[in-house]
RNA sequence: GCUCGAGUGGUGGAAUAGGUAGACACGCAGGACUUAAAAUCCUGUCGGAAGCAACGCCGGUGCGGGUUCGAUUCCCGCCUCGAGUACCA
């Protein structure tokens, strides 16, 4: 028989769909709206590789789903085409990013109409389009435009700040800006000068130039990220890295902290990314207390002070040391000459240790004293200051209070030094062995608090500190705010000048600013970004614009509503579009992106919503995290070499008794584990021409491993590859057959042949052949009850399936059904096409084929109404009841559906193999649960 | 170390509300068709003992307990693997 011709069949309704515009998507008040949304890929040199997929199909899936029951769906696809990659590789040969984004694009684009997705290509948005990230530039402005009010709790214009500080100053503004700002009156703004005026507004707006910390690498001459720098030098090259403070826009994230765990709380994402993100931002409820130095003088306390931040402030009582970080500032003046040499020694070892090192030694207890006291403000006792590397500074203040009476850590620390472990609460344990962190009982040895409980301390301590001002209680986040620039070419210029250093944004009727050209992508000789290099780039032609680009975050924090209207040349989208979209219904994607993408797009959401800009806080209701798809590696085992013969390979249940090493084996070359010996042969040149291999049964088996999938690692598998030989509608199935979406698995190929052997039976249901000819087998005749029986049980499972996002299981029953309705020979018209409607998300190259061979308009299919689920066809009038006895299933009995459980107990009971197990004993109850299960107690 | 997942045949996995574990698919074995192969179709396939045979029996979802008439599912303890995170006070 001639096979069914999946190449020609899918390039037909690619082509079809293409010139179409099948999936061309506009507003339509008539029709419910859902917004399928996948991460928008970086279109690399390497092309698609097989993981993306998966996701994509998904979502494609959902999508046309949604269109068949009736929705307008909106499922676009873009690039995020700003990167790195693009850039070195400008950097190598010269050629332009612009010119390799291109091209790779051309690349992914054809690859993703290859797979047959529904995607409404008109909408394709790339952020670095200038006409699109104009608008990323003009977010950007709105942004240094605002600050954050608390009082409003949400961003406002920088104007209304600004006439408030004219008429009282900021005593009473409460607003989310910088630790270090001072309280000025209204007489001292006025008199600030134009510059003072400016910088003071930099601590209030929500994009701002801040200091900061970057791996600077001098070899390189360039910003590194924390992933290019490995072990203090650079990945690429090992030069020297240092830490070097440099002016860097920043995002004021952090404002944002209450609402973005808070937000958490409206959308549908899994338990495991919200956790991820409450935990990246950290809150955590608490006071801070200042700890005075022993050896000053009364007058300057503030500034002589050491501040810790603590959860419990209730065992302010069991402080009996405090731990600095080594790094911090204050430790040299903290040092006393005796101690000197032991501090040196300890903050040189603390440096010197490798983050690998600080890991494995978690249980060993370091510091150091240094010979320094600070008094405990609650009870006027000495407290020894110690160092110890536990301690961060970059968290907090780098400071830490110890009490080993309630807390593992500090124990262990007291104990090691020999320093009092004081209880607190009269609940606590016996501390010989263990801290003991309670929060039961009353408290002890703690002066105002004896005898009080938990809550109760809590508050009189916190009313101390505030009353004596030398705490208050406080919400620390980990949390930081965001550094926004990035010193490279290839990004988003930001829209600001310098006049007189301070940085002004450029007129808003100068959007977008035009990324220039230059001629070398690298840094200045001056060490400035590369867009130092570009020639008479000035605004008005006489500012220095700024010169460094960016992030990569920057356009994809708020690309999903350009896709709603792409074209617009006067707003990011249009408002009526956006209020019909409102937002995103379903987002797919990689959980990578938990702590950084989701976080960024999240608080840009906020924002905008704050200035009215967009409907909804959250822009994703429900996200999926596809899994990883990771590489399944095969080995073959080479005995030892033995000079002068041939290589032998042996297969790998042999590899035992012939001591034999395993090397990897290119996993095209194997199928289902057994090698193709000829193709190996054929493919290394490094094995001497005439190898042996040593079989098993006949073949030659290799070893598997699931590993990363990289090119060393012989395990990378195209899709391309893949659609070649069995299909996009197979890959499509496949993907979705493997298992649960969401759970990462190994790529492997071996069971691929099931969903291609699917494909044909579907095909085979409608053909057959006759006298060497395909002829459609497919008549009007009235389906029997048993072809609707098998058909609707199938409709509900499918759609209740997909409903729940379980993509695999929906396969499986299409499977059945079309094992089904072939052994019962069914070739009804009616049957067979609410079948196709069922398969078209899945394989929809095949759906329209066969769609239109039993005579409908083509491409009609994309639309049609997703088949009614009628209980009554599959109502059985009995139910055949497994009867246990004492949890055994013993029988089955057929009973009527409609009995009431009384009868069926009896009915149940009189039964004759029921009664040969009861072997005379009488039941001490009967459980009859509905349609399930009957379970006798003797 | 902490947090969150997961552990089911030779393999990927199913069991949606605590109710007949192993659906579906791969692989494997046997058979039909064929000169032969491919393709296709049919049968078997968790383990065990015994057996002329059975649609019968016993065991079985990482390990040990518990709750329940009944546990892959819920609870407690342990082991292993994966992901995230890095001493967060």
């Amino acid at each position: 028989m001639a096979d069914y011709n999946f190449s020609l069949v899918e390039k037909k309704w690619q082509k079809f769909w293409e010139e179409n515009q099948t999936f061309k998507t506009g507003t339509d008040p008539n029709k419910p709206k859902y917004y399928v949304l996948d991460m928008f890929p970086y279109p690399s040199g390497a092309g698609l590789h097989v993981g993306h997929p998966l996701g994509y199909i998904a979502s494609d899936i959902i999508a046309r789903y949604k269109r068949l029951k009736g929705f307008n769906v909106l499922h676009p696809m873009g690039f995020d085409s700003f990167g790195l990659p693009a850039e070195q590789y400008a950097i190598q040969t010269g050629q332009h990013p612009a010119i390799t984004t291109e091209e790779n694009i051309a690349t992914f684009t054809r690859q993703l109409k290859n797979l047959g997705f529904s995607y409404d290509w008109e909408k394709e948005v790339r952020t670095s389009d200038p006409a699109f990230y104009k608008w990323t530039q003009w977010i950007f402005m709105q942004l240094f435009n605002s600050w954050y009010n608390i009082e409003t709790n949400k961003a406002e214009p920088i104007s209304n700040l600004i006439s408030v500080l004219e008429k009282e100053g900021n005593a009473n503004i409460k607003a989310a800006c910088d630790e270090d700002t001072q309280v000025i009156s209204a007489e001292d703004w006025v008199n600030l000068t134009e510059k003072e005026k400016q910088l003071f507004l930099f601590k209030y707006r929500l994009t701002f130039p801040d200091e900061s910390y970057v791996n600077w690498c001098p070899g390189l001459g360039s910003v590194l990220s924390n992933d290019e720098v490995k072990e203090g030098v650079s990945e690429r090259g090992g030069f020297p890295v240092e830490q070097k403070l440099m002016k860097q826009w920043a995002m004021r994230i952090t404002a944002y902290c209450e609402r973005l765990i808070n937000g958490l709380d409206e959308v549908d994402w899994s338990d495991s990314i919200k956790d991820q993100q409450r935990n990246w931002i950290g809150r955590s409820q608490g006071a801070s207390v200042r700890f005075a130095l022993e050896q000053q003088t009364t007058n300057n306390k503030q500034q002589f002070a050491i501040e810790v931040f603590t959860t419990r402030v209730d065992t302010i009582y069991g402080v009996s040391f405090m731990v600095l970080a080594p790094e911090l500032e204050l430790v040299a003046s903290l040092t006393t000459p005796e101690q000197k040499n032991a501090v040196d020694e300890y903050i040189h070892w603390a440096k010197s240790r490798s983050e690998v090192e600080r890991q494995s030694e978690v249980k060993k207890v370091t510091g150091v004293f240094t010979g320094s006291y600070c008094i405990n403000p609650f009870n006027n006792e000495k407290v020894p200051i110690y160092l110890a590397d536990y301690v961060l500074a970059g968290y907090g203040t780098g400071a830490v209070m110890g009490v080993p009476s309630g807390d593992q850590r500090d124990w262990n620390f007291a104990t090691h030094f020999g320093l009092p472990i004081i209880p607190i609460l009269d609940a606590q344990k016996g501390m010989e062995k263990e801290a003991d962190n309670t929060k039961e009982g009353k408290y002890i040895n703690s002066g105002m608090i004896n005898g009080l409980d938990y809550k109760a301390a809590n508050e009189v301590l916190i009313k101390y500190l505030d009353q004596n001002k030398i705490g208050k209680g406080k919400i620390q986040y980990r949390l930081r705010n965001a550094v926004f620039s990035r010193q490279r070419y290839w990004g988003e210029p930001v829209p600001v000048y310098y006049k007189d250093e301070i940085p002004y944004l450029i007129d808003e009727s100068e959007l977008p600013l035009l990324l220039p050209e230059v001629d070398n992508y690298l840094p200045t000789q001056t060490g400035e970004p590369p867009l130092g290099n570009a020639v008479n780039w000035k605004y008005k032609g006489k500012y220095e614009y700024e010169l460094s680009t960016m992030p990569g975050w920057a356009g994809s924090s708020w690309y999903w509503y350009r896709y709603m209207d792409n074209k617009n040349n006067v707003l990011f989208a249009d408002k009526q579009a956006i209020n019909y979209w409102q937002d995103v219904d379903l987002y797919m994607g990689g959980s990578e992106h938990a702590t950084g993408h989701l976080l960024y797009s999240r608080f840009w959401n906020h924002f905008l919503f704050d200035l009215g800009l967009v409907p909804k806080r959250e822009f994703a209701k429900k996200l999926i995290n596809q899994g990883m798809i990771q590489g399944r590696s095969n080995f073959v085992y080479r005995s030892p070499i033995t000079p002068g013969k041939d290589t032998t390979f042996v297969s790998f249940g042999l590899k035992e008794q012939y001591h034999a090493i395993p090397l990897h084996v290119d996993v095209n070359i194997v199928e289902n584990d057994i090698l193709d010996t000829e193709k190996f042969k054929a493919s290394r040149n490094d094995i001497g021409n005439n190898p042996e291999f040593i079989l098993e049964n006949g073949k030659y088996i290799c070893g598997h491993e699931v590993e990363k999938m990289s090119k060393s690692k012989y395990n990378v598998v195209s899709p391309d590859d893949i659609t070649v030989k069995y299909g996009t509608d197979t890959l499509r199935i496949y993907e979705m057959f493997l298992g649960p979406l969401e759970q990462a698995k190994p790529w492997n190929t071996n069971s691929i042949s099931g969903s291609f052997n699917f494909i044909k039976k579907v095909h085979r249901l409608f053909f057959e052949e006759i006298a060497g000819t395909e002829k459609l087998k497919v008549t009007n005749n009235e389906p029997t009850k048993a072809d609707l029986k098998v058909l609707h049980t199938a409709i509900k499972k499918v759609a209740d399936d997909i409903e729940r996002y379980s993509f695999n299981t929906v396969v499986s029953t299409l499977m059945i059904c079309v094992n089904e309705l072939a052994a019962l020979k069914c070739n009804k018209k009616a049957v067979l096409e609410q079948l196709l409607i069922l398969l078209s998300p899945y394989a929809p190259h095949i759906s329209e084929e066969l769609w239109e061979a039993i005579g409908h308009e083509p491409g009609t299919i994309s639309y049609a109404n997703f088949p009614v689920f009628d209980a009554s066809l599959v109502q059985e009038s009995t139910f055949e009841y497994p009867i246990s006895i004492n949890g055994k299933v013993r029988a089955n009995v057929a009973l009527p559906t409609d009995m009431s459980n009384a009868d069926i107990e009896a009915a149940v009971l009189a039964n004759e193999t029921v009664q040969k197990w009861l072997a005379g004993n009488t039941p001490k109850k009967v459980i009859v649960v509905p349609k399930r299960i009957v379970n006798v107690v003797v």
